[in-house]
DNA sequence: TGGCATTTGTACGTATGTATC
DNA sequence: AGATACATACGTACAAATGCC
């Protein structure tokens, strides 16, 4: 019959209000917020509710505020950075290597089947220089080599155009590579490693090349799995396998 | 050889550490945060600072401060409540129909293969309750529909296992259907759509009563796009194409 | 049960460094 | 270069709310 009664604070209702006219539109990046002491009268609270409203919008990479800018704090417009802090400390604080490697070959997979088909010359041609730039790390040590392996990952998330993957895969590429950072810094042999990703990416690459989505996609999901399942407790490694051809 | 200085907040850094506490797990969901008296001692900073960083970490879920409660903030530790909203926002602001669409026949695509193979028989009973109440709704109209509708996709995600698959399907979906509402609240028939619906779903649930991962997905895919390709501008159908077999 | 001590929520004042015109 | 307006940060004060005895 009756809900319980949830006290909104005072700083909330500034951020709702803030952040539905930027959502909406009718703020639009570029745009200048009234100063502080101007927000407080129209708001009719004291500064430092309107200071505890700002930090939240800015923690959200909504506003941004600098001492000294007499224009104001200035909108942002809606980033994907928020979006990227929360799901980066999801995933390192609740999720298992398994769980995240079994979300990225999902990603991947399917990432690289639209990217195979969808991509722009301009885009294979970032590929390229990307895998070229890891060839050329190979002999300069692993993190070099890995600099380069993340740019064509993301040249692969982005000729996707799809923000949501951007995003995620480059999030859960980050866990996972921190996630076993450590033991691919005490591997035997760090070059034989680098010498198999990059025919792993030159394969799937190929296929990208091709246009040949469903064989993209296929390399991308068997070169995850045959890098990093050895990584994963016994256990884990059937969650990866129904990702699997 | 140097780089420009980002003047970093003092709240900032309290927010650091304190997060940097609850996600390494030094600080349990249920433990409580020193005062707001004594965090300005141990920080060395004002009150309004360590207020405003406490704002910013309730507006991310991982704390809770309530008025006049002497033990001090409550920890709440990590959850997936602010992964939901930035993403929520971010898909409402900036994403089309499309490329959410894209997103959601990716994602679900895999995960009905995921569940096809991962299930457990509770899940799968899950899944039927959920068809049933469907089927029974059919006559109640379309938002007890939608409803069972949600009840069932939900039962397929949590059957993945899988967090970030769990929350991104809950996000897009929502979004998708939240920017279709008003076209099938104005659908010439109704009933005929939710018919359809049925009988997709229907097929899909015997995919994964099958086991059949790769029949599931390709019927989750098809579905997705027969369901809602129409409500697409021309030219943002082509995205959809690379995503069905 | 009621009262007390403590805490948070909010407001206001002030000093200081900074960006813009 | 100076004037102005701004954000940052600190400190104090008081009301409302909570938990505990």
């Amino acid at each position: 019959m009756f809900k319980p009664v949830i006290p909104v604070r005072a700083y909330e209702r500034v951020v709702e209000q803030i952040e539905q006219a930027i959502v909406e539109g009718d703020l639009q990046p570029g745009a200048r917020l009234p100063s502080e002491r101007d927000l407080m009268t129209q708001f009719g609270v004291s500064r430092s509710t309107i200071r505890e409203a700002l930090r939240v919008l800015q923690s959200n990479g909504l506003v941004r505020s600098r001492p000294g800018d007499p224009r104001g704090p200035e909108v942002l417009g809606v980033s994907a950075v928020n979006l990227h802090n929360s799901m980066n400390r999801l995933a390192r604080a609740t999720m298992s290597l398994g769980e995240l490697l079994q979300f990225r070959m999902l990603l991947e997979g399917s990432a690289y089947r639209l990217a195979a088909l969808l991509r722009s010359e301009e885009e294979l041609a970032e590929m390229e220089a990307a895998l070229a730039e890891m060839r050329a790390a190979v002999d300069d040590g692993y993190s070099a080599f890995s600099a380069a392996d993340v740019t064509f990952h993301d040249a692969v998330a982005r000729a996707t155009q799809n923000k949501l993957v951007v995003v995620c895969s480059d999030v859960v590429r980050g866990v996972v590579l921190d996630l076993i950072a450590d033991r691919l810094a005490h591997a035997d042999d760090q070059r034989a490693l680098m010498l198999t990703y990059l025919r792993h990416h030159t394969e799937v690459l190929q296929a990208i090349r091709d246009q040949d989505g469903v064989r993209a996609s296929r390399l991308a999901r068997q070169a995850l799995h045959d890098s990093y399942a050895s990584y994963l407790p016994e256990e884990q490694r059937a969650m990866l396998a129904p990702l699997l051809d």
